[in-house]
DNA sequence: CGGTAGTTTGAACAAGGTCAATTGAGGTGG
DNA sequence: CCACCTCAATTGACCTTGTTCAAACTACCG
């Protein structure tokens, strides 16, 4: 078996102009390179079946990854673009759970359970890297490495989630919103994107619902930011002006 | 070395009258149960060290368990009365996490970074069964059932959260308290506790501040389902008469 | 060049927060 | 045992915030 390597570690490869969303994140950058380590090794010791990794696959945009319920088999990493994940509800709007970067991960939070508890659908044409979890071998050394890491990933969700409620539950719409731009900010910069000025890929809808907010509220405070010079918005392009404001009035 | 024994596997002892509430959870029941019997299996083995399990620790009401940034070295169980974990936060109020009912696990988010994110307070005199997981050896073979289990916790932690999330996020107050009583209720339930009568023994600032809302509201909505029939509250205790009316409500 | 869906903006309204006064419970000391 | 103190809980009046409903506007796409 040809020697594995990790998912996403390669350069940008060319492709048509317009059809996909910004640059690529490195995978040094990648929250899913802890794991693709540790199946890279574990590829060298055989044992991990073909096809294990999925590498820089495309995603148009409005397809999904998995849908709500179904059977957990992979974990994806956003390699290019933007994904949201929601909870479609019977005789209601569906529920946002969250959106995911380059760099980020999606379906964490099903590794401990057998299926997907939401649905992830591209917000733009993208690109993702998939581990197929569901094929690993239960035994043999590597797995402990693969469990380390899994704790590891599902660790710092559980610390995003909690400081989210937190977030979410006490903050003013514009507090939330002022925190939303600042988030999305310091993630693109953690994984070395330009994080000043990007696309808001999502819909106000989309943000309204992931922050509990009317869609008209977050645009009437967009414009509101806009007016007070903080931001800068035209279209679904955002430019940062004043960052340190902005975090101050999310506090 | 002596073979230990589950962390909780043990009948209700005497103690005064009065002093402690309520009744204490079967160690079937118990979130910590995967683990305790992991670490049995562990001890058998040995190279587990001693002291790694302690069992019906109490805890006076107002003690806490750990503070916001003190280094990780146990995974806590409540076995009796109740607990809450906050976030403390200069010059303002501390930011409610969540309540800890008997048979339910604290410190689970600490467990794959370093320190814990919170601080763990007793809401009244309780009884904690703690293990040590700082303590544990990082090879042998139990280990990979330990992180088995701890992953197994996690996922679950982190879908609570989810859930937790979409709830506070789009509901409205009354439908937050009502969501607040029914999940109390079920967590109750599901560790084999009387659910239908139960002991609030938080503070209404606490559960406002845990629901996002202003205590006065969560007064001014208790007082509204009591008079509507729904439950019977007097001073702490509670009663719910109609919890299928009230999970309607909660949606 | 329309058509459609998302966005912006305005005005009326409702939910919940804030402030303040009152009541009630538990604890302490005389 | 009771008076008193303190703090939590309740209740009322008012006001801010954000939602709802409706209409105009804009980009995007055939």
């Amino acid at each position: 078996m040809a020697p594995l390597t990790c998912a996403t570690r390669h350069a940008t490869c060319a492709l048509p102009a317009g059809s996909e969303a910004g640059l690529e994140v490195a995978c040094a950058s990648c929250g899913l390179d802890p794991l693709c380590n540790v199946l890279d090794y574990a590829g060298e010791q055989s044992g991990v079946p073909d096809g294990l990794l999925l590498r820089r696959r495309p995603v148009a945009r409005g397809e999904t990854l998995f849908h709500y319920g179904d059977p957990f088999h992979s974990v994806f990493a956003v390699k290019q673009g933007s994904v949201k994940t929601y909870i479609p509800r019977p005789d209601r709007a569906a529920q946002l759970v969250g959106f995911h970067l380059p760099g980020e991960l999606i379906g964490a939070g099903a590794m401990a359970g057998e299926s997907y508890p939401y649905t992830a659908r591209a917000l733009e044409n993208s690109r993702v890297c998939e581990i197929r979890l569901g094929l690993l071998p239960e035994s043999g050394r590597p797995l402990q490495q693969i469990q380390r890491a899994v704790i590891e990933l599902l660790g710092r969700e559980v610390a995003f989630n909690n400081e989210l409620i937190a977030a979410l539950v006490h903050q003013s719409a514009e507090q939330r919103v002022a925190g939303f731009l600042i988030s999305l900010s310091e993630r693109l910069q953690r994984r070395g994107m330009p994080c000043a000025e990007f696309n808001l890929s999502m819909s106000r809808s989309d943000i309204g619902n992931y922050l509990g907010l009317a869609s008209e509220t977050v645009s009437r405070i967009l414009t509101r930011f806009s007016k007070a010079d903080l931001i800068d918005v035209r279209h679904k392009r955002v430019q940062l002006r004043h960052p340190e404001t902005l975090a101050g009035i999310a506090e």
